[in-house]
DNA sequence: GTATGGAATTGGAATAATTCTTGATATCGG
DNA sequence: CCGATATCAAGAATTATTCCAATTCCATAC
C-alpha cells in the first residue's frame, strides 16, 4: 500500500492547452523554466534524470515534441546544431554569445514593423519571423 | 594522345579569393548561379552528376564547404532541414512560401539598423545576423 | 615532356540527432 | 474493477553530414 506522492510541480496545471501534463512533461517544462537558458534534449534528459531516474531520451524527445506542438514551449535552432528549447512565449530573438556560447532572448521595441526593415513585395503574409544574432556582449555581462 | 576539354564555364576564374576553382567546383558554383534557387547538397549532387557523371556526394559536400568557408557563397538553414546554398552575397533575408516551398531572397531597406527594431543592451558587437520568413505571397507570383 | 608533392576527389564507413516501432504502463471514464 | 486510450520506455532505424583511406589530379620543378 503505496501512498501518491505529492505533485513536485504543484505550480504547474495538470492540463495546458488541451495537452495532459503528466509527471514528465511537467518535470521537463519546469527544467526549462528554472534557468531559461535554451537546453538541448540531452542537456534536458540529463537534468530530468535527477528527479526521474526511469525517463529514457525518447521521452524527453516525445515530451518536448508535445510541448512545442501545442505552443507551449519553442524550439529553437542555430545553424545545424542540436535544438534548444525556449520557453518565453513572447515575440522575441536570439542572441548567441560567440565568447560564451550563451543564448539570450532579446525583445522587439514596441511597434516595431516589418516593412520598415525589409523590401517586401505587396501583400505577402507573413506568418512567422525568425531572428538570429550572433556577436560578443561588452566584458562581464 | 587525348586532347585536353574546353572549360565548360569559362565566365567562372580559376581561383576565387584564394580558392583554387577546380572543375567540381566551377560545376557547383555554376549550378548555385544558375537558377538561384537555393538546393539543398543532394539536388546539387543530382544536377552535378549530369555533367559530372563520376562526381560523389562527398565532394559535392567538400565544395560546398569550401566555397561556404571562403565566404563564395552561403549555407542556409531552414528549422531542421538539410541545409540550403545561395550565392547571394548581399545582406538579405529568406522567405519561406509556405504554399509551394520556394525560397526567395529579400533585401533589406538601405539604411537600415537593427536597434531601431530591438531592445539590444548598450555596447553589444552584433557579428551575424539571420533572418527567416515563412508566409504566403499574393496568389500567382 | 616527365617526375613529384600537395591538394582534391572518391566510395564507403562512421557519426549524431532525431524519429520510429513495439510492447509495457499509467490514467480516465464508467 | 474493466476496458479504452494515452503515454512512456528501450532499442532499432533513419538521414544528413562528416570522416577516412586510397586514388587521382595538377601545378611546378627538373
Ligand atoms: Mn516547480
Ligand atoms: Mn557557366
Ligand atoms: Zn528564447
Ligand atoms: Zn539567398
Amino acid at each position: 500500500m503505496v501512498s501518491k506522492q505529492p505533485d513536485p510541480h504543484p505550480e504547474i496545471p495538470d492540463e495546458i492547452d488541451g495537452l495532459r501534463m503528466t509527471k514528465q512533461r511537467k518535470e521537463i517544462y519546469h527544467i526549462l523554466m528554472e534557468y531559461r537558458d535554451h537546453p538541448t534534449a540531452s542537456e534536458v534528459y540529463m537534468r530530468a534524470k535527477e528527479r526521474l531516474p526511469s525517463i529514457s531520451q525518447a521521452t524527453v524527445y516525445n515530451c518536448l515534441q508535445a510541448l512545442v506542438q501545442h505552443q507551449i514551449i519553442r524550439q529553437v535552432n542555430f545553424e545545424r546544431e542540436s535544438s534548444r528549447y525556449c520557453p518565453n512565449l513572447r515575440e522575441h530573438v536570439h542572441f548567441h554569445d560567440s565568447a560564451t556560447g550563451a543564448i539570450h532572448d532579446v525583445d522587439f521595441k514596441p511597434g516595431f514593423q516589418l516593412n520598415e526593415l525589409l523590401q517586401l513585395p505587396e501583400g505577402v503574409q507573413v506568418e512567422d519571423i525568425e531572428i538570429t544574432l550572433r556577436g560578443k556582449l561588452p566584458q562581464s555581462s
